[in-house]
This record gives C-alpha cells, sequence and structure tokens, in this order.
DNA sequence: ATGCCAGGTAACACCTGA
C-alpha cells in the first residue's frame, strides 16, 4: 500500500512565495501538489529549487495573471494544459496530467467573477461549463482523478464568516453554486468534507482589515475526486500553517490522502 | 459607500484579485 497526499494552493505568485513554499514543502511532504496563480510563464518558474527537493514539475504559465502548476514526487506524464474548448481563450487556469501511474490530477484556477454586473461573471459561469464537460471526460475514464484547486465558489453560506457580506459576491451567486453542486452530481466527493462536516471551516483569508486575525475567511479551495479515488480516501485537511508566516499567501493549503 | 492589502508591470500609477 502506498500513501499518496495531494494538496492544493493558491500560493499567489510563486515567486513572491518561494521561501514559504519551499519550507512548506519540506515540512509537510504533499506526493502531489497543484498549484494556482503561480503568475509567471513557463521559463520563469523555480523549477530547480523545487526539483532539489525531489519533485517533478510541469507548469502552465502565463506573465502576471493566472497560470498554474503540478509538482510530483512521481514521474509525470501526459500533462495536457487548458480546456478544451477555450479557443481564444488565453488565460491559463488548467492542467490536467497523471501521477504515480494511475491517478489523474487537475489543477484549476476557476475565473473570479466580480463584479457580476460585467462581461467577467459570465465568463466565469461559461468556464464552469467547459470545467464540468472535461470533468465528465476524464471521469467517463473510470479511473481514480482528484480535481483539485481554487474554485472561487463558496458552496454553502457556513462556508464564509458573514454571507451578508458576500450576497452580491459572484463566490455565492445562486448560478456559481448551482454549477458546483451539478459537479459534484456527477458523482464526485468533496473530499474535504468526507471527513470535516463541521462549519466555517476556511482556505482563504484576505490581506485586509485583519481578516486572518479575526478569522474573516472563505472556503473557495477544493478537492473533488472521482469515485474510484473516493473510495482510497483514508484523510484530508487544511493546513493553516502557512497563512501565519511572514509574506504569506491569502490562500492556505487543502489537503487529502489516497491509500493506492 | 469606500478603502483597507498584496503582487506585477512599468514607472513613481494602475490593474487584478476575492
Amino acid at each position: 500500500m502506498t500513501t499518496v497526499k495531494i494538496a492544493t494552493w493558491n500560493v499567489n505568485s510563486i515567486k513572491a512565495r518561494l521561501q514559504n513554499v519551499l519550507a512548506w514543502l519540506k515540512s509537510f511532504s504533499p506526493d502531489v501538489v497543484l498549484f494556482q496563480e503561480i503568475k509567471c510563464v513557463d521559463d520563469a518558474f523555480p523549477r530547480l529549487e523545487i526539483e532539489d527537493l525531489g519533485y517533478n514539475v510541469v507548469t502552465h504559465g502565463q506573465k502576471t495573471y493566472n497560470g498554474v502548476a503540478i509538482l510530483s514526487k512521481s514521474p509525470i506524464e501526459d500533462a495536457a494544459p487548458g480546456l478544451p474548448g477555450d479557443d481564444g481563450d488565453d488565460h491559463a487556469r488548467y492542467l490536467e496530467a497523471t501521477v504515480f501511474g494511475k491517478i489523474r490530477v487537475a489543477s484549476i484556477y476557476l475565473p473570479n467573477g466580480n463584479p457580476i454586473d460585467t462581461p467577467k461573471f459570465p465568463y466565469k459561469l461559461a468556464w464552469m461549463d467547459r470545467l464540468k464537460a472535461q470533468m465528465m471526460r476524464t471521469l467517463s475514464l473510470e479511473e481514480m482523478a482528484v480535481f483539485g484547486g481554487d474554485y472561487n465558489v463558496i458552496p454553502k453560506d457556513s462556508d464564509v464568516y458573514d454571507a451578508r457580506a458576500y450576497a452580491m459576491d459572484a463566490l455565492m451567486q445562486p448560478d456559481s453554486r448551482a454549477r458546483f453542486r451539478s459537479m459534484l452530481h456527477l458523482g464526485l466527493t468533496d473530499a474535504l468534507r468526507a471527513f470535516h462536516p463541521e462549519e466555517h471551516l476556511y482556505s482563504y483569508w484576505d490581506y485586509q482589515a485583519g481578516a486572518w486575525q479575526k478569522d474573516h475567511g472563505l472556503l473557495i479551495d477544493h478537492l473533488l475526486v472521482s469515485p474510484q479515488a473516493a473510495d482510497k480516501l483514508v484523510n484530508s485537511g487544511i493546513d493553516k500553517g502557512p497563512r501565519g508566516k511572514e509574506k504569506a499567501s491569502d490562500h492556505t493549503p487543502v489537503w487529502c490522502e489516497l491509500e493506492i
């Protein structure tokens, strides 16, 4: 039996976060990592520093904005950047690959969608439709799959410190939530919730207004796993450690473990 | 009602984020 620990983390710039990331990789020792918002082109990714810690690396980068990456202590096979159907969409928000020879993982940076009265919101919803279509294709393989990332969706009112404060926010609009639920209805399991049903667990705290100190957070980073992966789930959690460090990202890692 | 903070780019201001 092999235990595979898979974590997702929106690092808010890999270059600004490199020392925090290296320290976390050493101490937490995840086997697979899904990064979002690396905010750099592929050639600028600090690949050597991370490879020195025993990881293989694939990136789907972009200048200044977005950008996703996958790390694995195993070889990484069949990496596929981008979502089918996003012709003309130059946002680097999706990367899928196979790790440990048999687990298909995706690093997802779903569009934020604010403000909701601008084209950004319908862009978010259309992107969610394309993501769901890709999930269906991958699920049709009937293998272990983990779709992790910054979904930019607050699934329930109890996943935010003050639902009223976010009522008009794209992260908790009924249209956003319905699409998130429809992904679960494909047969995906929310890996965090499989072990942690408790309310007011967060993965993001704004830099502003002392949100971290007041625990004014949001739960927007999620790991959705296929039935074949759900059968192998043994644990999950949120590692709040990195959010409390100097020069922290505003997100903290969410993780799960599979016994394969 | 607005800005608060942080990062990137490019320039000493503006965009984006959630």
